[in-house]
DNA sequence: CGCAGATTATTTACATAATCTGCGGTGCGGTAAT
């Protein structure tokens, strides 16, 4: 059957988007493909479609267990019955189940933790996979090195004889992470599919505070400028506690909100996400915590109260704007020593060459490592990501890696840093960052270019404003500035 | 690193300044404790 005549048969389409075509049959072909399509592009096609082809299951590796079930719901809508997450949301019983008929099914979702277990694995080794598609693949590079390993003992995994295609999807990819997901996944000379990272709908504004100054007059300038314009809009903060804040203050202001970060527990999240989706919330107050997975149209702006920690993070968090292709606005409240912050943050829970002599210490009186755990010594993270380094290198080498890894998060808050602070216009330089030119200006480029904030101003508010204003601004300092 | 709030020191207070302490993002899986 022809490829159209599936897509239509599977899922109802009468066309391809672009890209899909090239994608598929570069797979059906047994190449390995990196394919980097904006969300909402219809990337899970690919594999989707794929699968009716292959009739051979088609692994799907997942970061997160929402976005799992998002995508079982989504196959399942569309008929098919022979899909799976296994995770964690498996009982034992339902796990040696799900395991036992495995090969049965056409499409199998699982994160790269439970993959690498080792009943997984020798389930696995035992099938003829017809496809291995590596979903959101920026997260090997944004969280292999030093939060989740298991990214990394992937590519081991499919360094195996013999591989089926390996499919990488993701949204965005600086020219690094490219890098780092082909080395990592030994993916063999991929077809590559690349579509622009510009989103010329996105205005990109900038906002200058100084130093002294900045937290009282960026939270003003920040919730007066909330309170006054169009959502629905994501609010990025550093820091779950200052989520927490704004939220209140917007709450006070009369302002639908809510605050979201990994602090609360799933259900929680899944419910104020679910708002968010469902209209019923004007701004979302998040940590970077939200938004993979997030495919809604409509938001309108998307303002990051601190800079990301680096520019794929950036692209990542403004990309969520806009999506309908109508005018959107992204702004990024800058003061002088935020990069600091930044900085800290982003190396704060790595493991020190002190963790690696206590731990070759550990080992050589004979004692479990895992005991600097029980004694706080070291966080759970950072314990795994030094267990991870030093069954792969000696310890010289992991010494040096860790200060590597420093430097680099230092650099990548340095590059974002620069990109923001400097004369010249912003998208030029963040697509150049990604590798790639600005074909065609918009008019509404960035704030540097000239932009205007105009339209989102927001009418329906102002009576709310006047009587809510002072409240909002006591509220506000007591939270922010404790006066 | 930098900030805020708590605690301590001092020229023993209806007080102030110095110092200390805690806090600051992202998720999986499976186990222990409730």
């Amino acid at each position: 059957m022809e490829l159209e005549q599936l897509l239509v048969k599977h899922f109802g389409y009468t066309s391809f988007r672009p890209g899909q075509r090239e994608i598929i049959e570069a797979i059906l072909e047994g190449q390995d493909v990196l394919a980097l399509l904006p969300t909402g592009m219809g990337k899970s096609l690919c594999y989707q479609l794929t699968g009716y082809v292959l009739q051979k299951p088609v692994l799907v590796i997942s970061p997160l267990l929402a976005l799992m079930q998002d995508q079982v719901e989504e196959l399942k809508r569309f008929g098919e019955k022979r899909v799976v997450a296994l995770n964690s949301f498996l009982t034992a019983h339902e796990k040696r189940y799900t395991l036992h008929f495995l090969e049965q099914y056409r499409f199998i979702f699982t994160s790269p933790e439970m993959l690498l277990q080792q009943q997984v694995q020798d389930k696995l080794a035992q099938m003829e996979l017809g496809l291995i598609v590596v979903d959101e693949a920026h997260c090997i590079s944004q969280w292999g090195f030093d939060f989740r390993p298991d990214y990394l003992r992937i590519g081991q995994w499919l360094s195996m004889e013999k591989r089926p295609p390996v499919l990488a999807l993701s949204a965005t990819a600086t020219e690094k992470v490219m890098h780092d997901i082909c080395q990592t996944l030994s993916l063999n000379r991929p077809f590559e599919f690349i579509y622009s990272v510009d989103r010329p709908n996105i205005r990109l504004g900038r906002m200058m505070f100084s130093e002294k100054a900045e937290k009282a007059e960026k939270a003003q300038w920040a919730l007066q400028h909330m309170t006054t314009s169009t959502g629905p809009g994501i609010l990025y903060v550093a820091s779950r506690k200052r989520a927490e804040q704004y939220s209140q203050a917007l709450l006070q202001a009369g302002v639908h909100t809510a605050a979201y970060h990994a602090g609360y527990g799933a259900e929680d999240r899944q419910f104020i996400q679910q708002q968010f989706l469902d209209g019923e919330l004007d701004w979302i107050v998040a940590t970077n915590a939200f938004g993979m997975g997030i495919n809604k149209p409509d938001i309108r702006q998307v303002i990051h109260e601190t800079m990301p920690a680096n520019v794929a993070n950036y692209m990542q968090e403004i990309g969520r704007a806009g999506r309908d292709g109508q005018p959107a606005l992204a702004i990024l409240l800058y003061a002088d020593g935020d990069e600091e912050l930044a900085k800290f943050v982003a190396t704060n829970d790595l493991p020190t060459a002190h963790h690696v002599e206590r731990y070759q210490q550990l080992q050589q009186q004979q004692l479990l490592p895992s005991q600097m755990l029980k004694n706080g010594e070291i966080g759970e993270t950072a314990f795994r990501v030094l267990d991870y380094w030093l069954q792969q290198e000696s310890v010289e080498q992991v010494v040096q890696r860790l200060n590597e890894l420093v430097v680099e998060k230092y650099r990548a808050v340095d590059e974002m840093q620069k990109i923001i602070t400097t004369k010249a216009c912003i998208r030029t330089q963040l697509l150049h960052y990604f590798g790639q030119h600005l074909k065609k200006q918009p008019v509404q480029c960035c704030e540097i270019c000239g932009i205007q904030y105009e339209d989102v101003q927001q009418e329906r508010r102002k009576q709310v404003k006047d009587i809510a204003m002072m409240s909002w601004q006591q509220r506000l300092q007591q939270l922010l500035l404790g006066t």
